[in-house]
DNA sequence: TTGTAAGCGTTATCAC
DNA sequence: GTGATAACGCTTACAA
């Protein structure tokens, strides 16, 4: 026994009333009672309304733990991210919540705080609470991500592609969009080129890397430095004097958080842009086009993302078949950030 | 009966593993189990080490929920937000996921989508999945305040003041605040100034109005106009157009969010911040100082807010006292957004 | 139409 | 030290 067995018939104490106690003053069954509480069919009128009486006085609310153990559900969904700072997830959340919400599910928030380590158990864990899990996990690596998942099923997977994996996946075509981000930037004629890399074990920032060398196999005038910088916008503010120092005339930020620090670091600096630098991002953040000058992007559908994340999950708990992978591919945003470089004589071969 | 009543006993089964099929496994009780799974002292090592062998094998995980039901805790809290997309309340949401889970608890987090009707039952319902509350409702009368915070307790309200009510209540001094802006900008010899309102029911929005009365009530000399405008950079950009024709030389945005969405309106119009309008925000958002010009605001401290919470919660919780109501006084941030008055001749009297 | 009783997976009390 | 056993509060066959 855990509580305590005094005054268990106390109308208006401060535990709150059990099923019961409801029953025990409507004069009637706790299965009565359940059946009122989930609307069941069958209740005679009159007896119905005794209960509804009684849960009224009695300020009754059915326990969710309860209800979660006998119906083996919590109508709860986990979500699992790197980092709550990036306003990518924190859209992915948004998504996920109003998405659920309407279905009558709740949203447990989980930030393993970039530690790749701790993300396995951390989802495990949540899983544990929830019927099902959204999990942004962007660096744990494929051997692990393959043993976990069969663990938390049913699960699906944002932002990485996954193979073969046996978990629905909603990506970003990461290759794709640095290569619509090239292409703009190669249009306006630049050849010099300086990507500002995210965290090296990050599954999107090798995507992006990947892409970046397909566009310079098959441009042969070009040059793309990298450099590895960060996700945040102090990685960006940080980088602002290696991009003065590289003399490229376009750099391609990891992310818009990155690109608005070093906006903010260059306007501090004085120096133009697009005048004497193009800097591009990718997320498009709801700041990107706040940003002075407004900054040219790949836009990704960050809350739809989470949107659809549920409706994923909401299939395979209704014991549908999971959906195929599914890849959303950025949209370029043309904004104030970027144009023609400096001293241009025109275009670029193979531009 | 709920589950499948066949195979109770499969090891691989896709279902999770009981303590009770680890019991068997084991060859001991179930209280056995439980007790190595605690850490319960006294369990003979040979025992103790059959039983997380058994443990190994099945993969077994505790049921948290069945945990939850006889233990009376889950473990986990809620928060209520009137909006996710405002950063100010994502770091809100940061700082209490961050706390609680260093004392090994879960954050749920709940959007009434600025639904004022909903935020009640949502509160309730919140609060029925969890030990405790983390509650921000601006608009909620405080008439429904006062009779739903006996429901969820224990609960702690952010961002606003409760005066005699009994809950614990973290709240930022927005009078105080707006009275700091008001006193930097009045140095810079302002002496029209346009308010732009957030939700007219927002208590806060009240505080900074009351603010602004008492500036008014002591600056014979100065006008201070308001428009209604709304919480959302969208709210900022739409009021450009008001604000120009105002004619006020100092604009005091609701919060951050709306003087970037007015700044970056500014921009496109071409309108000098601050060489023709000083713009000023409120909150600080990790964006105020990337924008352009960077934003002069008042400094909240909005992850702290949210540790706050948790540290009062977990006070509660351990059967503490409620603290007292704690009030934090926003920080003046002087950036460039602010800056003289144009022509100006002088400092305004009585600044 | 309503009640009885078993079961969901734990923990904790109390004998042995 | 270890094992029965009774809770925790609810849902749902099945019986009446």
């Amino acid at each position: 026994m855990t509580r305590d067995p005094s005054a268990p018939t106390t109308p208006g104490a401060s535990t709150p009333a059990t099923i019961a106690q409801v029953a025990t003053a409507a004069g009637v069954s706790r299965a009565t009672v359940s059946r009122v509480m989930n609307g069941r069919a069958t209740v005679a009128p009159v007896i119905a309304e005794r209960v509804r009486q009684a849960v009224r006085d009695l300020d009754y609310t059915p326990s969710t733990v309860a209800r979660s153990l006998s119906l083996g559900r919590t109508n709860t969904v986990a979500l699992v991210v790197p980092d709550l700072a990036n306003p990518m997830f924190q859209q992915v959340l948004r998504g996920v919540t109003q998405a659920a919400a309407v279905d009558g599910y709740r949203v447990l928030v989980a930030d393993s705080a970039e530690n790749v380590d701790e993300e396995r158990l951390l989802a495990i864990e949540a899983r544990m609470r929830c019927d099902a899990l959204v999990l942004c996990a962007p660096r744990m690596p494929i051997a692990q991500l393959t043993e976990l998942l069969p663990r938390v099923s049913p699960t699906v997977v944002i932002n990485r592609d996954l193979g073969a994996l046996a978990a629905p996946a909603l990506s970003i075509d990461y290759a794709s969009g640095i290569k619509g981000l090239m292409a703009h930037l190669l249009s306006l004629g630049h050849t010099r080129f300086l990507f500002l890399g995210g965290p090296g074990q990050s599954a999107s920032n090798q995507e992006r890397l990947e892409g970046l060398r397909e566009v310079a196999a098959s441009h042969p005038g070009i040059t793309i430095d990298t450099v590895t910088c960060g996700a945040a916008i102090e990685d960006g503010y940080a980088a602002a004097e290696a991009v003065l120092s590289n003399g490229a005339t376009a750099v391609l930020a990891f992310n818009d958080l990155v690109a608005v620090g070093l906006l903010g670091r260059l306007a501090e600096l004085e120096v133009s842009v697009p005048g004497r630098v193009s800097v591009t991002g990718f997320d498009d953040i709801q700041f990107a086009r706040f940003a002075t000058p407004s900054l040219t992007t790949m836009s990704v559908p960050q809350m739809e993302l989470g949107r659809q994340a549920w409706a994923q999950l909401r299939e395979l708990l209704e014991g549908g078949q999971p959906e195929h992978a599914v890849f959303f591919r950025p949209r370029l945003e043309v904004r104030s950030s970027t144009g023609p470089v400096p001293d241009a004589v025109g275009p670029v071969p193979g531009a």
